[in-house]
DNA sequence: GTCCATGCAAAAGTTTTGCAGGGTA
DNA sequence: TACCCTGCAAAACTTTTGCATGGAC
């Protein structure tokens, strides 16, 4: 996302351009394969600007959550991850190995079948969903 | 679950049978069609055993989810949840009302389908999944 | 009697909030 | 200038841990 855009849509919000937001963006950017903690995120961030503290990474991530610019997720620990929004191609999921609790990531279109499904059984507008498989990755299985 | 098979199975964890899980069993049981929050569980525990202590249901249900009678849920709050394993036939997936928060539980298997494919393609193989799908229930997308 | 389990309280960890000062528009 | 945003610190909340007592087998 280029700094206009993001700027307009802040705008649309009634949030304003600062160097913070557009630093906790830019390594979210940076790092849009992984899937990164707030206190990660912090860290990241500190890098680049010591001065930031961690209250304002936490009330950005409910910003940009809210700004439809990340994806809240829930492992298996005692906080949240987040990833840049997937938008409309919202079709991938998540893999984790019980053995060594790598998280995969995998495309996947085959649930657009079970949302209509969902949709016509049970009268329910799915806009959104969140897919996790545990299992063992092939290193482990092969380890096994 | 008798109080036999329980015991029963305590026994192979080299665990015991005491007041305390057998309280929690029963109201995990008489509220299956929840989803309990510790909290919530320690209260309506505590309604019949009004000793107990908030760790001691911390540790239960680390306990139970080991013992597999209780999954683990991650809805979108601060806290964890919990409802009694669907076991074997663990296709059922969860609705969740963006607009009045309620969570629905429906059946469907076509996930079974996409597991065979994750497992051929990714060399993943995998032992269970948690879905989520968000969205609009009806009440809520005839009020809109 | 042995050892596990419990309750309490303290600690640890994550997230939120209050507030004064500073920056953006 | 007006108002939003930030950093810091304190608070709130969930979960874990230590320890002495009590209970199951």
């Amino acid at each position: 996302m280029n700094a206009a855009t993001f700027k307009e849509r802040l705008k649309e919000k009634g949030c304003k351009l600062t160097t913070q937001r557009r630093g906790i963006l830019d390594v979210l950017i940076e790092n849009c394969d992984k899937h990164l903690s707030t206190e990660e995120l912090y860290a990241l961030v500190k890098e680049r600007y010591p001065e930031i503290g961690l209250a304002t990474v936490y009330r950005t991530v409910q910003l940009f959550e809210e700004m439809g610019i990340i994806d809240k997720l829930y492992f298996d620990e005692g906080c949240s991850r987040y990833e840049l929004s997937h938008q409309e191609e919202h079709h991938h999921h998540h893999l984790i190995c019980s053995k060594c609790n790598k998280v995969f990531e995998v495309e996947n279109d085959l649930l657009a079948e079970i949302e209509a499904h969902i949709q016509d059984k049970y009268r329910f507008k799915v806009t959104n969903h969140k897919v996790t498989f545990y299992g063992h990755c092939e290193a482990c299985s092969k380890n096994i």
